[in-house]
RNA sequence: GGAUGGAUUCCCGAGUGGCCAAAGGGGACAGACUGUAAAUCUGCUGCAAAUUGCUUCGGUGGUUCGAAUCCACCUCCAUCCA
């Protein structure tokens, strides 16, 4: 099976501009192709995942990836699929976020010599003059047809700001230049980044009469049509001290039954052949398969030490015996202790597993509390710091909370 | 620049002088049931030294015994006109 063939089994795809001759062109290891990130945090997430694996597939059928880190349209924010403006991020967060981008890129994509490129499009897009763009390319984009772009459509209830607006226009020049100075012939983006990807081709067309392409890569969404990758509103962070491996690994090994098989065709490298045998799995052996998922990706991001440690402890902490070493461990201090005892509110707030102190008074009251497995009833439940000597104690909230806690 | 309508807690949205930490819904969280799933049911959802106290309804100041609610100014947003 190509490349092609391969992404499609993978339902990797959504939007091509030209199936025909894309398929010509990177299954013969004949595109050069670009994905644009914003550096809108300090880490890559889940999200952009997809996408790294969607290069790293490209790139080992023999096709030249090209990441374009986005210096300069993160000074605009792309409103596609927001209903408000994102906030305006400072010259130096960006700076920051595109080397942090920079660094996790590397451990996942081969960018040795001539296998692949980062470029930025702040070294473009920053110098250019605006009266002169305005002439060279403005001229070439219908404010009429812009507006009917779905991206915009939503905001027009609410508001778009004309900064906002301009962002297609930047992305098309992004293109629009790479194919001129990298021989960038293909673009890849997220099935919302359409419009702003057809605008590309289209002023390419324009100014150079050329042909370029894209396509664009399926959202990946939970069986309820919401984005995934985000738990309660955050996100899923590729970066360790933001989202540990454990945390990581959880987070896979709970995706509901009607999105494992999805995930793994969409996200892993496991052989298609293996995910179809998979696919005829039912009921609770469904959760063999999230165990696959979960060690896979965590694998894939962290290193196999990390996910061996993630799956070690997860099977320790849901189907007891094994190791929980690894699990998230908080430290407490002689000065958390008043009076020589700590309560349990103190310990839960301490840990990070509630919020509050009300919110821990809450989850002790709905009899949502354990301490190494023994249920807390009490709020004024206290301790004194030998509790914590040593292995120190599990403290659980919830079904899925767990922190050890010892003395430092 | 002009006219009108807005800004309420995580989100949507009620509240137009005290009975308001603020209806209702969504989401989140916890419990039951399960398979670390979904669905369902129940509870819960500002903070705290917790039958009480403190801070919150875009911002600042004012009226009042008392303000989310009334007044003044300001900021931001939407719609129509330029």
């Amino acid at each position: 099976m190509q490349i092609y063939e391969e992404l499609k089994a993978r339902g990797l795809l959504a939007q091509v501009t030209n199936e025909e001759e894309i398929r010509e062109l990177v299954n013969n290891g004949k595109a050069t192709f670009y994905i644009g990130f914003d550096c809108t945090a300090d880490s890559l997430t889940a999200g952009h995942f997809m996408a790294l694996t969607l290069m790293k597939r490209l790139q080992m059928a023999g096709n030249k990836p090209i990441a374009l880190i986005g210096g300069g349209t993160t000074m605009i924010g792309d409103p596609s699929g927001r209903t408000d403006m994102r906030k305006m991020l400072t010259i130096e967060d960006i700076q920051h976020n595109a080397d942090c981008f920079k660094r996790q890129m590397e451990n996942f994509i081969d960018f040795s010599e001539g296998k692949a490129l980062m470029v930025n499009n702040a070294d473009w897009l920053l110098k250019l003059n605006y009266v002169e763009l305005l002439r060279e390319v403005g001229a070439c984009f219908s404010v009429n047809n812009m507006l009917r772009a779905e991206c915009y459509k939503q905001r027009m209830e609410k508001g778009l700001s004309f900064l906002e607006f301009n962002y297609m226009i930047m992305q098309s020049y992004d293109f629009y230049h790479m194919f001129q100075h990298y021989n960038c012939n293909l673009q890849f983006g997220g099935d919302d980044q359409w419009s702003n990807m057809l605008g590309g081709t289209e002023l390419i067309r324009k100014k150079l009469g050329k042909d370029a392409h894209c396509m664009t890569i399926t959202l990946l969404t939970d069986s309820q049509g919401k984005k995934m990758g985000k738990t309660a509103g955050n996100a899923v962070w590729l970066d360790p001290n933001k989202t540990s491996p454990f945390e990581f690994y959880q987070y896979w090994r709970n995706v509901s039954d009607a999105d494992v098989l999805k995930c793994i065709r969409m996200l892993t490298f496991l052989p298609l052949e293996q995910i179809d045998e998979m696919d005829k799995w039912e009921g609770s052996q469904l959760n063999r398969a999230k165990e696959i998922l979960a060690y896979e990706l965590t694998q894939m991001v962290h290193g196999t030490e990390e996910a061996e440690k993630a799956q070690e402890s997860a099977r320790a902490l849901f189907a007891g015996g094994g190791s929980a070493a690894e699990m998230p461990t908080c430290e407490l201090e002689e000065g958390d202790f008043l009076n020589g005892t700590i309560d349990i509110l103190g310990v839960l707030v301490k840990a990070g597993l509630t919020a509050s102190r009300s919110e821990a008074r809450r989850a002790v009251e709905q009899g949502g509390v354990t301490v190494d497995n023994e249920k807390v009833a009490d709020i004024k439940t206290v301790y004194a710091p030998e509790a914590f000597a040593g292995e120190g104690i599990v403290v659980k909230r919830g079904k899925k909370n767990f922190k050890r806690v010892v003395m430092k």
